[in-house]
DNA sequence: TCGCGCATGTCAAAATGCTGACATGGAAGA
DNA sequence: TCTTCCATGTCAGCATTTTGACATGCGCGA
């Protein structure tokens, strides 16, 4: 006996994942266009992001934060290091984590970029009905945490 | 003036393409553990589920159909000719494109991954309220469109 | 105190995906 | 008819990402 499908749906394009892969393929695509006159990458981005709001992580923090793997976020980190947007002491004082910082160039590359981004962010949800949008980010959030992150 | 974000948000996992990619990842690793146990990847799988629901399709279907180039597509077509899951004429009839088949092979080695999958999404949507499902189906695709697919 | 487990950083290799480019086949319009 | 434009399939090169592995540093419990 087949299992069932999850819900009723007449084709794969009917499935939840089918739309969150649809929809994440135009997000990455619209970001790395936009992001590509600023000279960064999406994934570049994300820990520039994440370094502005909380300075001091470390290389595996940036990992988890833009659900890539160490040594993903270990190439980028590289990149950024070499195009002065950050710092990164040599050695760690206490543990073995090396506290990433924004330079006062990646502060400002930052800034520059997240209007950019903030745009797309705007045109993908303006056609989304205010009152949803608060159930859709809990939405998602429910989705994720089902899968065990 | 910087631009504003595009609805309150205290920290950049409130942003709507923040969780997006959190579910997406979440998504695609649960399914990529899945897979393995088939012998399949997810692109690999992706394609097996188009091609059961329409046989024929060509390379360049199949590549807009996961959201990858034809390139890309054309390796995972190597790898499942090469597996015997599928068929593929050497130069085709009329136009250029070549037809794609599941062998019966294919066919069977999608039915008995498609259970585990499912079970998947719907670990996935099962914390879900069932109303808004729909919503959240339509929101999704809303989005996409919106940013020009 | 002494292991043991655990997280971190990093190297090497492989897999995967994309950009750029080119040739072929068909269709639409001058 | 012929020419131009577009879609397809494919090759080569490069970038990105992952898997696997190993060494280091810290904390916890025996």
């Amino acid at each position: 006996m087949p299992v069932p499908p999850p819900h009723p749906a007449q084709d794969v394009t009917e499935h939840v994942g089918y739309r969150l892969k649809r929809t994440s393929a135009a997000l990455r695509s619209a970001m790395d266009r936009a992001l590509r006159d600023h000279g960064l990458t999406v994934p570049q981005y994300s820990c520039l992001e994440l370094l502005d709001e909380q300075p001091g992580l470390s290389n595996a923090d940036l990992a988890r934060g833009t659900f890539v793997t160490r040594q993903s976020a270990n190439v980028v980190l590289r990149g950024l290091r070499e195009a002065g947007l950050i710092t990164r002491p040599a050695s760690a004082e206490h543990g073995r984590a090396l506290p990433v910082h924004l330079t006062p160039a990646g502060r400002e590359r930052l800034h520059a970029a997240r209007g950019a981004v903030y745009a797309i962010e705007q045109r993908m949800i303006g056609e989304v009905a205010p009152d949803r949008l608060t159930a859709l980010l809990a939405d998602l959030d429910t989705m994720a945490e089902a899968l065990g992150d």
